[in-house]
DNA sequence: GTCTATAAAACGATAGAC
DNA sequence: GTCTATCGTTTTATAGAC
């Protein structure tokens, strides 16, 4: 098939101005033109600009997605995979300080409760929540799993704000450390059941 | 002067209407509609849309600094100072949770290095940082003391973004208990200088 | 100072030739 | 499948009467 290229083509050129311009700011005459595609022609593979939008970060879903299993195929200890999936964000931590999250742009910008694009990014945070959730109950932590997720998620998008208002990449690389330290220290209540003498959630590195 | 009420009047119902349906989203028309002034008048009173997005900012920003002034008056204790500055965000939790920060959003919008609206908004950010960062020095920690202050914004940041894709405002307390027991079990430098068993940035309440 | 009418440009989307 | 030309709407912004 060779309409797959072009398709694709649009996808990603949409999903790279989505994140770097928004999605408001960011016209189809602007995609077609980075996809070196007639504007006209835009509307052969996506009816409306909402679902060339669906396209684009359903990819970025998709992406996430494999991911996950990439740490699950690859790593046995769920706080080495909680670990390793935090790490992440330490490979995008400039192009995050200067764009932000592509997701949580999405989030921020519209309502939640009738904007079809932002739901479905919320779903990529809600995918992630739903995976970390089970690495912290593999790890014993069942009440306490579903809080504990949230706060890795937030922490990251935080310091992604955080990162762009102050022009400071290291703020994303200090919340990494704290997080990474977070859940280095985390009990393995799994195994050593008795003792409750926990320190979580440490800002310092041991 | 009877020029100054639908001058103000036109910001309020900016600052307003930038909050719930972002910078992007919001027509001047929009505007002219909210504060019950003809579209051709608001350009008596700003000149561009940016002018008076400049003005709604600005107004953000003056409410934040007239609270820590109120805090640094009717406070003594720096640590008290903090974790009532913690406690605001418990007020416009649910606010928070359906349209996101006012503050945050439009940092998360736009271009942070060619958008004035945006550096302005940095600007509320970078001034809170530096007023917290006044706290925890005089607290005694003054080599981390940017870094804590960071730490309180992004976590506020990062708790708004998830409660909004989750809607769910608890995220928002969650991330307000975890902080406040930060700052409460942060040790005083300044007066017990020589232990240095420290407990910080701990998850669970005391 | 206030308001109507309208210009000028950009945008999403369509029609229809090829 | 591909592309040009263009419609209809919305947006920022201006001109000019009152």
């Amino acid at each position: 098939m060779t309409t797959i290229n072009k398709r694709d083509r649009l996808i990603e050129s949409a999903a790279l101005l989505f994140h770097h311009n928004g999605l408001n700011a960011t016209s189809l005459a602007d995609i077609a033109k980075h996809a070196d595609i007639p504007i006209g022609n835009v509307y052969y593979y996506f009816k409306t600009k909402e679902e060339l939008a669906m396209a684009a970060v359903a990819k970025r879903k998709e992406q996430f997605s494999a991911g996950y299993a990439l740490l699950e195929e690859h790593i046995d200890d769920p706080r080495l995979r909680l670990i390793e999936s935090v790490y992440y964000f330490e490979k995008v931590r400039d192009e995050y300080t200067k764009y932000g999250c592509p997701i949580g742009k999405i989030i921020v910008d519209a309502d939640v409760e009738k904007d079809h694009v932002v739901q479905m990014a919320a779903q990529v945070f809600a995918e992630f929540i739903a995976w970390a959730e089970r690495q912290f109950r593999q790890l014993g932590h069942s009440t306490d799993a579903r809080r504990y997720a949230t706060f890795i998620m937030a922490g990251v998008q935080g310091a992604a704000i955080m990162a762009k208002a102050t022009r400071n990449p290291e703020v994303i690389s200090n919340e990494i450390q704290r997080l990474v330290s977070w859940i280095e220290n985390l009990p393995n209540r799994k195994i050593q059941l008795g003792k409750v003498a926990m320190k979580d959630m440490s800002t310092e590195a041991a």
